[in-house]
DNA sequence: TGTGAAATATAACGCTA
DNA sequence: TAGCGTTATATTTCACA
């Protein structure tokens, strides 16, 4: 690891290599390394020294949410009612715990969290706002919008 | 794969191996069966089955952006002027494929589009807005809030 | 960059409950 | 049907030249 502040200088086959493992993390270091037209050892030692940088924090499976059963998506807004520190810290990790919460945004502006969620059903989401968001004292107030589709963007290296 | 509309039916022990995949998709077979108490020919037969079946569906690198020279996120609300489904299907592929877009998600309500994108700084994101979004004529307005924060989620699983 | 040894993954098999 | 243990083969990983 390094520190964590100051920003890593990349060159071209580091940006192609972190495409690459952002897209599939899964692809083996020989198919990676004969798409670069690198030799495997250099691959692989380039793919070490880029998690050491700290700049690879791990990988995380995809899943098919509809086929586990929650087919539906949503984005609740959060509003709180106060401020304080320990208000906002709270609630934050409460929400984030909750399951069925897919990410939690905290954001500048009228609102404070966003929360992108799966659920089983329309009746699902209703009680997940009522149990789990609404139901927290601070909560002074929701917005919820169904996710039509959520797609994985270009991401800061593009694509 | 198998059909993609209907729901997969899991047991204890494939909800522990999703829930270990999606935290840690790089964890190796062998520790996996050894933390769930299972034969590593079981672990491995039951995440191909897992893979197989079209539940996990790939595994993306998880990249430190602030490392990378994005330390600054915003989430980016996208309003149209006109919804036939042409034109909004052509901005959707347009804004997901922008570099600097880490998220794309299509929403019910008065606003379209939630953009979730990382920048370098805050006359990049500036840029971003006016060159990318604005720039095109079907966008009406948009609204741009900075996200202090975000976290994964406990997901449908739970953690 | 290349090499080689150790660790690991993969896939097939038969056996069992 | 699912789990297990065992094979054999392929692949990855890592230290070193």
């Amino acid at each position: 690891m390094r520190n964590p502040q100051r920003p890593v200088t990349l060159d071209h086959v580091d940006r192609r290599l972190l495409r690459a493992l952002a897209g599939d993390a899964g692809v083996t270091n020989k198919a990676l390394a004969g798409r670069l037209g690198l030799a495997e050892s250099t691959c692989a030692y380039r793919i070490r020294a880029l998690r050491e940088a700290g700049v690879v924090t791990g990988a995380r499976a995809q899943l098919d949410l509809a086929l586990l059963g929650y087919p539906l998506q949503a984005m609740i807004k959060v509003r709180l009612g106060s401020h304080t520190m320990a208000n906002v810290s709270q609630l934050y990790d409460a929400l984030a715990a909750t399951p069925g919460v897919l990410q939690a945004f905290h954001v500048a502006g009228a609102d404070d969290f966003y929360l992108h969620v799966a659920v089983e059903n329309a009746e699902a989401l209703r009680d997940f706002v009522l149990r789990h968001v609404t139901s927290h004292r601070v909560v002074r107030q929701t917005e919820t919008h169904l996710v039509f589709e959520v797609r994985p963007g270009a991401g800061v290296l593009g694509d």
